[in-house]
DNA sequence: CGATTCTTTGAAAACAGTCAATCTGTGTGG
DNA sequence: CCACACAGATTGACTGTTTTCAAAGAATCG
């Protein structure tokens, strides 16, 4: 079984053997195409989702039919939506693979149970929330105070590796920029070293 | 003690009277008058703190000195910096108040021992904070995915309240762009009409 | 009232979006 | 192995939006 899983979450938490086949023993692997959905707008994300390996993307569709990337995430991630996981109601997001990847999927329930039994677990989860809500607002931050330009350099350094993995015009998406303009920023840029 | 608070509780989670009163027992009332600061950039966070009357502003300094207002809060909202307060370290964010304000403050640990003795004000803290992610994430995707003027709208449909208390300047830099262009956005929408 | 803060205006420049066309690389089927 | 289709990236011309800078007008607090 997943052993990036198992290393992850020995880096993250105290966690024992017994417990960490615990959570295994309970967990689903699933693979995914490329192009494959982990989640569709309407439906109801239940699960918590680990990516051992492979690349997802997060979308959103708006009134106007147009797509737009929320984020990315790859190996040792979690993938999902929060508000959908939450709530219980339909996701407004949609979630695809653009690699094939390797997932293993919580049902709602059995995380649940497994976080009241395993202490570390529990911990590791409500890191997860407190991280992911800093991050975003950072972001959000970033975003209203920087040009396009400088979204583009931050992505650049803070994941080099999705920059690598992604076509250009999703990026462009995710940084709320048209594919044209991110082609100028780039040769802008190139042009000045 | 304040009332507003005690409504508050009562009306978010099932909170026996006694458990109010040993809540309230540990809070601190604190006022703050126009232009006070509840935090400053570089000091640590280390409080829960809600907002019995008045309006705070958190916002954040560039490095080209420039400010930008993250959000603004009002009565029944909580204030604080959630980077500093879970992370330990010295907030990047400050915090002031733009009415004469009254606050009330739990230290970390007092909040934190509250929490573990009423189960319901830790479901309360703790759907605070998916909550805030929930709305800090569909913010970002709402600002990546329309025009600043559908921003404007957006804001007063949200908060209107808000939009009357505070100067226009603000929710310009709120929205990510110059007084000028709200102003002109202004212009354009009353001369539509 | 006087000082300060806030809002509006105008003109020019910088920036980003749209549309249409072209270029590039990849993979598939004949 | 070639021809073709396809997805992705780039370019140019044009349009529209936002910023910048400078100045003036309105509102508000103490």
């Amino acid at each position: 079984m997943s052993d990036i899983f198992k290393r992850y979450l020995h880096e993250k938490v105290a966690v024992t053997e017994t417990a960490l086949e615990r959570i295994s023993s309970l967990s689903i692997p699933t693979k995914l195409r490329r192009g494959e959905h982990l989640l569709k707008e309407g439906e109801v994300w239940r699960y918590r989702a680990f990516i051992s390996k492979g690349l997802l993307r997060t979308y959103r569709t708006d009134d106007t039919g147009q797509i737009h990337v929320l984020r990315f995430a790859i190996e040792n991630w979690w993938a999902g939506d929060s508000e959908s996981y939450f709530s219980g109601k339909p996701s407004v997001c949609s979630i695809d693979a653009l690699e094939p990847s390797e997932i293993l999927l919580w049902k709602k329930d059995d995380f649940e149970t497994l976080s009241n039994e395993i202490p570390a677990l529990k911990e590791m989860r409500d890191k997860l929330v407190t991280r992911n809500l800093i991050a975003t607002q950072n972001r959000l931050f970033f975003d209203n105070s920087h040009t396009a330009e400088e979204k583009y350099r931050n992505f650049l350094e803070s994941y080099p590796e999705i920059a690598r993995r992604v076509p250009l015009h999703m990026i462009a998406s995710y940084l709320g920029v048209t594919r044209e303009t991110l082609t100028r920023i780039r040769r802008q840029a190139a042009k000045r070293r």
